[in-house]
RNA sequence: GCUCCCGUCAUCUAGUGGUCAGGAUCUCCGCCUUUCAAGCGGAAGGUAUCGGUUCGAUUCCGAUCGGGAGUGCCA
C-alpha cells in the first residue's frame, strides 16, 4: 500500500479557527500514524478576503501546535507552489483540457443577467431553486470574449462514494447544475481549484469538515472528467457553539491564538479537539504521541457536537498537572512569557522550575500558573487587600514574630525541618497551627489561598521568608484596632 | 421546497439483539486538610417520539419530530 497523502487547505481570511485546527489535526494524525505525508496548501483564491497577515497567523498557529507539515509554505516540496494564486497556469491548463474533452464549456452569460434571472424566479416562486438554464452549454462558437468556464455536469446517474466516517453516500445527478469552475478573471472557484490541486498534489485522502460534504459529489465528477483517480474522503462532524449555532467569535474564543494567549498548552488543545468527534474507549487524556498511535477514522463519530469550554479547561488542567504530559522544564519555559506580562521579566527558567511543584496541581493554565507563582519573584508580595485586612490584624503580630523566631533557628531549611520546628514552637506556645497559618500565609504570599505553608517557606528560602514574616508583623501592628 | 447528513445524561462520548446503559466534564454531598487546589468516596443526570421486525430492542427497519450543510463568478 502506498503511503497516504493528506492535506489541510485553509483560506487565509482570518485567524486559524479552532474547528480548522481539528481538521488539520485529524489529517496530521493520520499522516503521522501511517508514515504518510501532510501537505499544507493555502487557498487564497478569494482575493477580496485573503491577506498575507492572516496566512502568517495560520502558519504560526500550526507551528505553535506542533502540527508540522511535510510540504507547503516555508518548507517547499515537489508539488508546489502551495499557494493557489501561484498556480493559476495549472488551473488554466486543466480548464483547457476539460473544454477540449467536452467536459466544460465557456459561458458568456454575465453575472448581472444570471442574477436578474435568479431574482425574477424568486419573485414568481419563492421556493423554486434557480438553476443555470444551460444557455451556453451547447453553444457552437466560442469567441474570445469575457466568459467563465462551466462544468458540463451530467444529469443522469448518481455519485456514490464510501466515506471513511459516514459510510456509503449516494447523491443523484438529476439536480446538478453546470457550475462555474473558472471565473472570468482566470481564478478558479473553490471546487475546481481544490480538485485540481488535490489531483496534481497526489492527495489520496481528503479529510475535512462535514460542511464540505455537499461539495464531494461535484468534486468526484470533476475527478472523473479529468481522468484522475478519485481520492478517499473522510468527513468530520461539526463542532458547534454551545447553543448549537455555528461556532464563531460571537461565542467567545474561537481562534487558536486566543487559547495560546490564555495560557493553554498546545498538546492539551490537541487533546481536547481530538476527543471531539473521536474516542478511544474510556480514555480522555492523551499525549501528542498517544493520539497518533490511537487515532483511527473508524472511531470517529457522526453526530455534530457542541464546544464545551469547561471540559476544555479541565483537559488543559490535566496536562499541566502531569509531568509525563508536560515536563517541568517545558512547563517553566511556557510560563516565562506570562510572568513577563506581569512585569516579572528577569525570572529564570531554573527559578520557575524550582517553584513549579507548588502550583502543579492547582494551575489550570499557564496564566494561572504565572499568577500563582507571582509572589515568589517579587521583593515583597502584592498584598490582597481583603486578605490583609482579615488576617494581618493586631494580635497576629506577635504570633508572626514567634513563628519567625522559631523558624530562624532552623538548622536546615527543608519542608520537614520547618514543619517540625513550627510544631515544636506552637506546642510550646500553646498555639494551634490554625492560629498562625493564615496570617503567615498572607505575610508570605499576600493572599489567603496558596500552596502549603512549608512549601512556600522552602521555595522562598530563609532570608525572604523571615523578612516577609517580619514585614507581616509590622503591617499587623499598623492595622486598625478591631472595633 | 429540493438534495445530502445527523440524533445515548446539561456537555464530550463508550457500548450491546438480553448490560444495574459505562467513562469524562459540569453540578451537589462527604472525607482529607492550616487556606486553595489536588486526591479519595458518594449522589443526581441519558437511549427524541411513534410504529414495526423479534421471545426480547438503545442496538435492525420505517415514519415523525428536532438539528445541521448546500441550493453563488464564497471557501
Amino acid at each position: 500500500m502506498t503511503k497516504p497523502r493528506l492535506r489541510f487547505a485553509p483560506s487565509p481570511t482570518g485567524y486559524l479557527h479552532i474547528g480548522g485546527v481539528r481538521t488539520a489535526l485529524f489529517n496530521w494524525l493520520w499522516a503521522r500514524k501511517t508514515g504518510g505525508t501532510f501537505v499544507l496548501r493555502i487557498e487564497d483564491t478569494d482575493r477580496e478576503r485573503s491577506t498575507d497577515a492572516s496566512r502568517e497567523i495560520i502558519l504560526e498557529s500550526l507551528r505553535w501546535l506542533g502540527l508540522s507539515w511535510d510540504e507547503g509554505p516555508g518548507v517547499g516540496g515537489a508539488h508546489g507552489p502551495y499557494m493557489q494564486t501561484e498556480r493559476l497556469a495549472i488551473y488554466k491548463e486543466h480548464t483547457d483540457r476539460l473544454i477540449a474533452s467536452g467536459h466544460a464549456f465557456r459561458c458568456y452569460c454575465t453575472k448581472e443577467e444570471l442574477d436578474a434571472q435568479r431574482e425574477a424566479l424568486k419573485k414568481r416562486d419563492p421556493k423554486a431553486q434557480f438553476k443555470y438554464p444551460g444557455t451556453c452549454r451547447d453553444r457552437r462558437g466560442e469567441p474570445d470574449e469575457r466568459h467563465v468556464v462551466r462544468f458540463k455536469a451530467p444529469r443522469d446517474g448518481a455519485v456514490t462514494y464510501v466515506d471513511k466516517v459516514f459510510g456509503e453516500v449516494t447523491t443523484p445527478n438529476v439536480e446538478n447544475q453546470d457550475f462555474v469552475i473558472m471565473r472570468s478573471d482566470g481564478v478558479p472557484l473553490y471546487n475546481f481549484g481544490a480538485v485540481v490541486d488535490d489531483v496534481t498534489m497526489g492527495i489520496t485522502l481528503v479529510a475535512r469538515g462535514r460542511d464540505h460534504m455537499i461539495n464531494t459529489p461535484p468534486q468526484i465528477l470533476l475527478y472523473q472528467a479529468l481522468g484522475a483517480p478519485v481520492p478517499e474522503f473522510a468527513h468530520l462532524p461539526m463542532m458547534l457553539a454551545p447553543n448549537g449555532e455555528r461556532l464563531s467569535k460571537r461565542h467567545g474564543a474561537v481562534s487558536v491564538t486566543e487559547y495560546r494567549d490564555k495560557g493553554y498548552a498546545p498538546a492539551a488543545v490537541l487533546n481536547y479537539l481530538a476527543r471531539f468527534g473521536w474516542s478511544f474507549g474510556d480514555q480522555e487524556i492523551f499525549s501528542r504521541d498517544e493520539l497518533v498511535q490511537a487515532f483511527s477514522w473508524e472511531a470517529c463519530g457522526r453526530g455534530d457536537g457542541k464546544f464545551d469550554d469547561k471540559k476544555f479547561l479541565s483537559i488543559d488542567h490535566e496536562h499541566l498537572k502531569s509531568e509525563r504530559l508536560l515536563p517541568a522544564s517545558d512547563y517553566a519555559e511556557s510560563v516565562l512569557p506570562f510572568l513577563a506580562q506581569r512585569g516579572l521579566s528577569g525570572v529564570t527558567k531554573e527559578a520557575v522550575t524550582r517553584a513549579l511543584y507548588t502550583v502543579r496541581e492547582r494551575a489550570r493554565t499557564f496564566v494561572e500558573a504565572a499568577d500563582m507563582l507571582d509572589y515568589f519573584f517579587r521583593d515583597a508580595p502584592v498584598m490582597d487587600e481583603k486578605a490583609q485586612k482579615k488576617f494581618l490584624v493586631k494580635d497576629a503580630a506577635a504570633r508572626l514574630r514567634g513563628l519567625r523566631d522559631a523558624l530562624a533557628g532552623a538548622d536546615e531549611w527543608t519542608e520537614a525541618a520547618l514543619e517540625a520546628r513550627a510544631n515544636a514552637h506552637l506546642e510550646a506556645a500553646g498555639l494551634q497551627i490554625k492560629d498562625v497559618a493564615q496570617p503567615a500565609r498572607v505575610a508570605l504570599t499576600g493572599r489567603s489561598a496558596s500552596p502549603g505553608l512549608y512549601q512556600v517557606l522552602f521555595v522562598l528560602g530563609r532570608d525572604a521568608s523571615l523578612a516577609r514574616l517580619s514585614r507581616g508583623a509590622e503591617i499587623a501592628d499598623a492595622s486598625a484596632s478591631p472595633a
